[in-house]
DNA sequence: ATTATCTATAGATCTATAGATAATGC
DNA sequence: ATTATCTATAGATCTATAGATAATGC
């Protein structure tokens, strides 16, 4: 049963990846470690050789759903001859981040579930993803001093986890796309360049 | 242990409100009937009696909590002298409401978890909740044809919706209040009539 | 010999039910 | 007699730990 020091580090990734994808789907509280580990292939015993606590998981499965995001978005930014904003909002505010939420990006769904939990480590990296992505949109904004520009970084970050966030609870397949293309829209004309 | 039915119905009415709030503070998921049934005084044994199932009494909860959540927006809307939209929007989006989520809007704190129930009935209730919003805010818009007004009503919730869940999330006191107070400013200051 | 993973289980939850109890309301 | 609430508990989780097992790596 022990395997050797590549195949456990392989394990142990896999392990993460499969917590990054699942609590995004279905909560924190909404996965087990049995249930984690069995999606991973592994028996839920080993869990506590690899990781401290689910705590500990926790906040690596957060951190590499945030490294995914990033280099997905970097090279979605890099492919693209749109304007860097428009590109970043019409992939944020999508229908496809809507139904994708393993795949999506933390603040839309595991924002208001670290919010209620008082692990100082777990909160302090969503400050960060906060201020991180605060500060690739104020580069991003085409006009405006320093000031104006975060300004507009913050507003427009709000508006884009808000609409995704009301986009998914929403039932109604109409309602949930309009609320989508609408803001969509709305911060490509307000702020292209 | 009997009781009158007056009193009968005091209690189940105090249930629906303590799960209303402890929802919206703890998630769904976060508080047991046991908890919850304590918090009203009771044991947790007369819950089945009151209730079809733990669904059941979320799907009211959350009537409830908008329920109140409406009736207190509507007072300070009548005894503002503001502008309806200027009022609403400093309300929803302030240090109160992110300190407060027990006594906040269902879209900030719960609709994350909402989303991920495949319950009909709750969903169709987050369906309504959001619909009815746009709806106030897009009679609130100060100008435009309809059709705009709507938009920039969609535009606008999405944003008080995420600047809240943001706001909690950020476990620094200065970026968290940043947030609010810049999306306030943005929202009154492009919208106020 | 070391150790990654396994099986098995402890102890604490959770939702839900069963049956006892005691006060209401016919 | 009815019934709202109580105590007690079933059965299914959950996180975490203990000890067995078997393959790696010295």
């Amino acid at each position: 049963m022990k395997v050797s020091k590549e195949t456990t580090e392989q394990n142990r990734e896999r392990v993460i990846d499969t917590a990054a994808t699942l609590f995004r789907e279905r909560g924190i509280d909404g996965v087990g470690i049995a249930d984690l580990m069995g999606a991973a292939g592994l028996t839920h015993g080993g869990f506590y050789r690899q990781f401290k606590s689910k705590d500990d998981l926790v906040v690596q499965a957060v951190k590499r759903a945030y490294e995914d995001m990033s280099a997905d978005l970097r090279q979605r930014l890099e492919a693209s001859d749109e304007a860097p904003l428009v590109t970043l909002v019409r992939h944020y505010v999508s229908d496809f981040h809507r139904d994708e939420p393993g795949r999506g990006c933390s603040l839309t769904a595991l924002a208001a579930d670290a919010a209620r939990r008082d692990d100082p480590e777990l909160r302090a990296f969503f400050g960060n993803i906060v201020g991180n992505y605060i500060a690739l949109l104020t580069n991003l904004m085409p006009e405006g001093d320093p000031a104006e520009r975060r300004n507009a970084a913050i507003a427009v970050l709000s508006e884009m986890v808000g609409s995704v966030v009301l986009s998914r609870v929403v039932p109604d397949a109409t309602l949930s796309h309009e609320i989508l293309s609408t803001v969509s829209n709305d911060l490509v004309g307000r702020h292209a360049s």
